[in-house]
DNA sequence: CTTGACGCTACATAATATGTAGCTATAGAA
DNA sequence: TTCTATAGCTACATATTATGTAGCGTCAAG
């Protein structure tokens, strides 16, 4: 179902890596459930609660999703990242500070 | 037309600015554009050429949104990150680095 | 043998994105 | 002045995705 590195993707005829992560994170609540994993393991329910209003249905796609490109897995304390995931989720925390100076920034306009 | 920080968007009735900020890089081609950007400066149709078939009903959209957000601008030369797109778009670089080693550790499996 | 949590699936409806065509404006050459 | 090229779009029908609600099957505790 999710597309790998390799695969073509939109906007991408050649399948580059940083392409194919690109397409995937711009899926609808992608981030969103990276984002939340980042601290802890957490059910399925957990997620649909914190992820206010997403439906099962499509939360169980991006799982789905996640678990076969090997970002996160799955076990009795829930879903939860692989080190792969891990990592890239490291890379999503600066953008918490990040995202503090934009709201400052456009208050000010 | 963009959610700005502070208004709700999916996912967060409160709108904290890192979920608005997910809400949008999680929209289709959000990602990309900043992405392409990277490099400095290019036009509408350069843009259109790099993020293969992308629509320009869509691309147009998207640039619009942008912009109202303060993170890319408009000249002669083309669109181009603004001071805090520029410090956005750092954040994406060692997503490049890191979609490498993802794509290598998926072949072994 | 019921209650509650878990991880989902089904399905109709609504929101988004795509693809193609083509319009308007500006600049430079003929 | 009219041709050509480029830029930045807009319109609109179609196709793809996402949403919201209901509820199913499994397991473990009480």
């Amino acid at each position: 179902m999710a597309k790998k590195p390799g695969e073509r993707v939109r906007g991408s005829e050649t399948g580059r890596p940083i392409m194919v992560l690109l397409d995937q994170l711009g899926q609808r609540w992608t981030l969103r459930i990276l984002w939340e994993l980042k601290s802890g393991r957490l059910t399925f329910r957990e997620l649909q609660a914190r992820c206010e209003n997403v439906s099962p249905t499509l939360l169980n796609k991006r799982l789905k999703d996640l678990r076969e490109l090997q970002l996160i897995d799955h076990d009795t304390g829930g879903y939860g990242y692989t080190q792969l995931g891990s990592a890239l989720g490291k890379h999503l925390k600066p953008l918490d500070s990040w995202s503090k100076r934009w709201a400052r920034q456009l208050d000010q306009s």
